[in-house]
Order: structure tokens, then C-alpha cells, then sequence
DNA sequence: CTTATAAGTGTATAACTGACACTTAAGAAT
DNA sequence: ATTCTTAAGTGTCAGTTATACACTTATAAG
């Protein structure tokens, strides 16, 4: 910090920028399974890799700007929940040059629309268990962010950024399964997750995997968030 | 990331570039109360005032490196433990020019010597609950900091890091109750630290705080890692 | 009207958490 | 020598929470 700026200019960087970029996982849940994004690149370097989305900070703004900036400029998204995962910055991790990459994980809910709208970005949404060789550091940054999911699973409802706004309790269950790679019980997480008292249940029912059908619930966020403040522990 | 790097050089940065620093928080604990180590400045800008230690990151260094390195040559500590907290990238934040800093936090053991050692470096250990005001955004990575440590005690027994390697269970429990800010049962923590099985009992005491002297133990680390492979919970 | 399928529900046992009070060791004071 | 002071050390019981586990229900499909 502040030593002298002129002086690190000069001497740090002359002829050899660092250049800071960020990195998003985006991860979105179809209703079943827990998907990552993906872009196949168009240009050289690495051409028709997969990889994640990224670019650089500009000036005049911030990393977490810079973040929804670049996934809305490369997929059409906007106001989803992202947070900063960590730094990557091995100097040779990227052969053209030094960058540092602030690697940043998102969560959304996926509709329908979205699944097609990604493909205008040529972008395709892959499980989570079948994640292709990525370039430079790209599969570390996934795997650190599946790890830090797990963990945060355990103390926020993360669930609720990755479900549409009326969900089914084996959906919510099926999403903390694919977070934490177990089966749970049917009967106790349903206790457990009703227990918590955010859940609003609706009076419509979904269908969609069964005859019978099952309830849809909503999620009441003043009442998680009073929770919150109280001290609440999320545990699955 | 990775579009055009050449272009990016020119386009993004040329003339006003994008620095970046390492800050480090560091912690430290003297047997009794958690302290905060600090730096009076002796140069403009912010002359005489107290800021954390921090530097440019180099071209040939991941900011890993860096953090240790700065740590290093202001102050003469090495080889402790460190970890990110995230990324400070207001672009207004330095009126000096823009700099993003990847704030660390660090843990280490208070030795004698250390107290000492420091007032060489024009630095002074703080007592936690007496910061003073801090240059730029300091004072918020010190409290993002501390709320850091405060989740990760619940899951890391961070405790280690900032004791010495020979300590009292009352003194473990000064530590936890400092960072917790929060009164435990003397009989309850006994019991849960005892049960987690990696405390090796010695046949020393130490008597610098009672007539009767407490018993000396030791983290036995390998014990440690194989309980945290097996998913240890560790929460006190 | 039978069948197949996933949704929905309750209980009993074990494990853990949290509250709580007296005894002991040893130096200091008399 | 005896008493006093101080922090260290110890166990139990009650309440809560976690886990394991099996049958009934609603409904569309055949």
C-alpha cells in the first residue's frame, strides 16, 4: 500500500503489467441436477476450449462490479447473487502474460429461457459431475468453489439463490443432495427444513415428477432474515 | 479472461494502471488478551498514522508469496500462518492512485521476543478491542477480519495457530473467548476440547497465573489432520 | 379398477448440549 | 505452623437434538 505509487509504477510494473481479470463459476440448478457454466472459446488463445467467463477490471470500478459487468456482457444476466471465492495468481498461470485472476462464484435459478438464451453467447450449462478439461487454472477455480459451496450450504440457505420462487421440498432436496454429494432422508430433512420456519407453503402442488404431485413452497425472506440476525444455524 | 491481453495492456490501463497490494492483518495472542499488530507510518502520505502492513505484489510472485514477503521484510516474521480474506478494490479507495489490495490475516504465537522485536519495525501490538483509526479501509478489513476468525474458530481449531506450542486449557479458553467475545463454562469447554482428541497432556505446569498451576498440553498435529480427513466438527 | 410411483407422515433411541457447585493444590499472609 | 486466598480441576442430570426406520395416500397410466 501507498508507498509511493509513482515510484511502483516505474519500478514494479514498467514493460511488465499486471493485469487483474475476474473469473465467474456460475452455477444454476434445473429443478434436478446442479449445472455449471461454460463457454467454448471462439479465438486464439486456446480456441474452441471450454472455459469459464472472465475478463479484465476496468478503472472506474470495483471487482464485484467488474463481475456482474462481464457475466452480463457475456450471457445476458444480471442481478444474481455472486461472491468472491479468492485470488489465482500463479505468475505463470497463464502463458500471455501475468494476470491475476479474482475468481468469483455465482448462483441463479435456471428457467427454462435460460437454458436456450446461453447458447446466443455460444455458452452451454454442463453437470456439475461431468466438468470437461478446462483451460489454464479453470478447473482448480471450479473445484474450490464446489468446496466452499458445500461449506456454505451448511450456514446460509443457499438453496433459495438456486431455486425459482415456488419450489417442492424434493426439489430443495435435491439440490442440498447434489451440494453435498449424499443421499439424505426424506422424512428428517423435510423436518429439519420446516423446522427452520422461512417456508411458506402454497396451495397449488407441481406435478412435474409425480401423479400424486407435491406441494409448493415459497420462501419467506423477512423471516430468514430475523432469523439470521437471532443467530441461526443452518444445518442440513 | 485472456481475450487480448496486448490489447488490454493499451486499452484498459495505459496511462492510469490498475496496482495491486497485499494488506496483512495480523493477529497475535500474549497468553491473555488477542492483539492486533499495527504500524505508525513515517513517510507521507498519512504520515504518523496507524495503517497495516502492505506492499505491491511483484510480477515474479503469486499473492501468496507477496503477503509472506512483506510480512517478512517489515517486521522480521516468517513462516506464519496466513490466509486471504478477499479483495478491497474500491477505485476510490487510495486517494494515491488505484490500487486494489488483497487483504490476508495472519496468526501467530506471541512469544516474548515478539513484543519486543517489533518496536524495531516502528509497529506496536494493539489489543483488539482498543483499535485506533486506521488509514484508507483498514479499519473495515480489520473487522472483516475478526468476523472472519470468528466463523472459521467454529471449524478450524485456529486456536493452535496463535498459541504457543506448549499452553493451559485456561489459556485456550481466554484465546476462544477473545475471538468469540463471549463468556464459556470453564467445565463444558474441558470436556468438548478433551473429547475432540488431539490434546496431548504434559507432566509440566504452568504456574504464571495460580498458586496451583495449571497443566501444560500440546496439539498433537498428526491426530489433528487425521480427525479433520474423517470430518471433524469442530465447535466449541 | 388395478397398478405403479413419488409424496407425505411419526416415533423411539441414542447422542449431545448446557447448566450447575464443590474439592484441591500451593503460595502468601499471619 | 496454621489459615487464607486463588485459580485449577472434576461429574451429573435434564433437556434438546439427531438419526434410523415403514407404512399410507394421491393420482395418472394402463
Amino acid at each position: 500500500m501507498i508507498k509511493d505509487i509513482t515510484k511502483a509504477k516505474k519500478s514494479i510494473y514498467e514493460g511488465a503489467p499486471l493485469l487483474v481479470a475476474v473469473d465467474c463459476i456460475v452455477f444454476g440448478f434445473d429443478k434436478e441436477r446442479l449445472k455449471l457454466l461454460l463457454f467454448k472459446r471462439k479465438v486464439a488463445p486456446f480456441m474452441d476450449e471450454w472455459s469459464l467467463i472472465g475478463s479484465f477490471v476496468k478503472v472506474d470500478e470495483n471487482v464485484s462490479e467488474a463481475a456482474h459487468r462481464i457475466l452480463h456482457e457475456s450471457t445476458g444476466i444480471s442481478g444474481i447473487f455472486l461472491s468472491e471465492l479468492g485470488s489465482f495468481s500463479n505468475p505463470s498461470r497463464d502463458p500471455g502474460g501475468r494476470v491475476l485472476s479474482i475468481a468469483h462464484y455465482a448462483l441463479m435459478r435456471l428457467e427454462e429461457q435460460d437454458l436456450q438464451a446461453v447458447a446466443n453467447f455460444q455458452a452451454q450449462w454442463f453437470d456439475v459431475e461431468a466438468i470437461p478439461d478446462l483451460v489454464l487454472d479453470h478447473n482448480e477455480m471450479v473445484a474450490q468453489s464446489l468446496a466452499r459451496l458445500k461449506v456454505n450450504a451448511h450456514s446460509h440457505p443457499i438453496g433459495f439463490e438456486l431455486l425459482s420462487e415456488k419450489f417442492t421440498i424434493p426439489q430443495l432436496q435435491l439440490l442440498y443432495e447434489a451440494i453435498f454429494q449424499q443421499k439424505l432422508d426424506r422424512r428428517n430433512f423435510r423436518k429439519k427444513i420446516k423446522a427452520m420456519g422461512f417456508l411458506e407453503k402454497l396451495d397449488e402442488k407441481d406435478k412435474s415428477s409425480s401423479k400424486k404431485g407435491a406441494y409448493l413452497y415459497r420462501f419467506n425472506k423477512e423471516e430468514y432474515e430475523k432469523l439470521m440476525k437471532e443467530g441461526l444455524n443452518f444445518v442440513i
